[in-house]
DNA sequence: CTCAATGCAAATCTTTTGCATGCTA
DNA sequence: TAGCATGCAAAAGATTTGCATTGAG
């Protein structure tokens, strides 16, 4: 058993789900975990490929559907044609975060900031929303959309 | 000229910016705007050909991509590994609203309500945003995932 | 040992592109 | 009439699937 595979947090989440944790998986988790990029599968595949170049392309995207599967991971579209992956889950629970998109580079900024005010609007809004229709809210996902700092030119 | 290509407002639309106004422009853009749905290229497609088996699904994608770029139509992406496209412009301007996505059947729905709460708190957020990260904001996507009363079972 | 997990190649599906032809303005 | 717009076939990508093999528990 290659070393690392004994003490992460997230062996205990394969194990607990019934899945078995592996080399793959651990260095594909791995990657989530250390990254603020939103990579697609085939950026985690190259990534991946530098130290582990047995590790196939099929291999990742079965990972991440499992790792969604597992809540652990999310996966967005930002329109460019394919996913991208995100780990929202921490050791100590959800890490909450929402985007900015720039509709012209197609670069997302992660923010945390102002999420204290949206939480109680959020909380207000689902549960008019849950009543209306009829519909169990889990999860929301905001995105902002326009020029960054680069795109918009002169200042 | 077939009847009906003269008394759209999309047409000035279509004249004003540059592009010459055809049939199956004409066709495609009225099922958009005369659905709820949240329909993909192929879905549209579908509707255009029965009526005019010649308008071509390359034609679909070509004129949505247009409508786009003309800011009339956004692309959504609702994780089911296809594009869907609703009309986000009325005669009258910015018809907004946002979406309740069920992660079991897929189904989406439309909600106009509770947006005058939000719109606060986004003008807030958005000022927020913009001064930190100098980010021109030009527009905003909310969606809340869940189950929906039929996925969510008994009650 | 058993069966879940993997790698590879091939298949599938959505969206885009090249090019000859048609049709709007 | 001049070019933009279209249709068709083929290409390009992203993701999924079939199947024999490997390896975790």
């Amino acid at each position: 058993m290659p070393r690392g595979l004994r003490h992460h947090w997230c062996r205990s989440r394969f194990r607990g789900s019934g899945f078995r944790m592996t080399v793959p998986r651990e260095v594909i988790f791995n990657i989530l975990n250390s990254t603020d990029s939103h990579l697609s599968a085939e950026d985690i595949y190259h990534k991946v490929h530098r130290h582990y170049p047995g590790i196939g392309l099929t291999t990742v995207y079965r990972t991440l559907d499992l790792l969604s599967e597992m809540g652990l991971v999310r996966r967005f579209d930002f329109g460019d044609g394919r996913g991208r992956y995100e780990l929202i889950m921490g050791p100590k629970g959800k890490v909450h975060h929402h985007h900015l998109l720039c509709t012209s580079c197609g670069r997302v900024i992660d923010y945390k900031e102002f999420l204290e005010d949206e939480k109680q609007l959020l909380g207000k809004t689902e549960k008019g929303l849950s009543r209306k229709y009829n519909f169990k809210i889990t999860d929301h996902d905001i995105t902002f959309m326009g020029l960054c700092e680069k795109c918009k030119g002169g200042d």
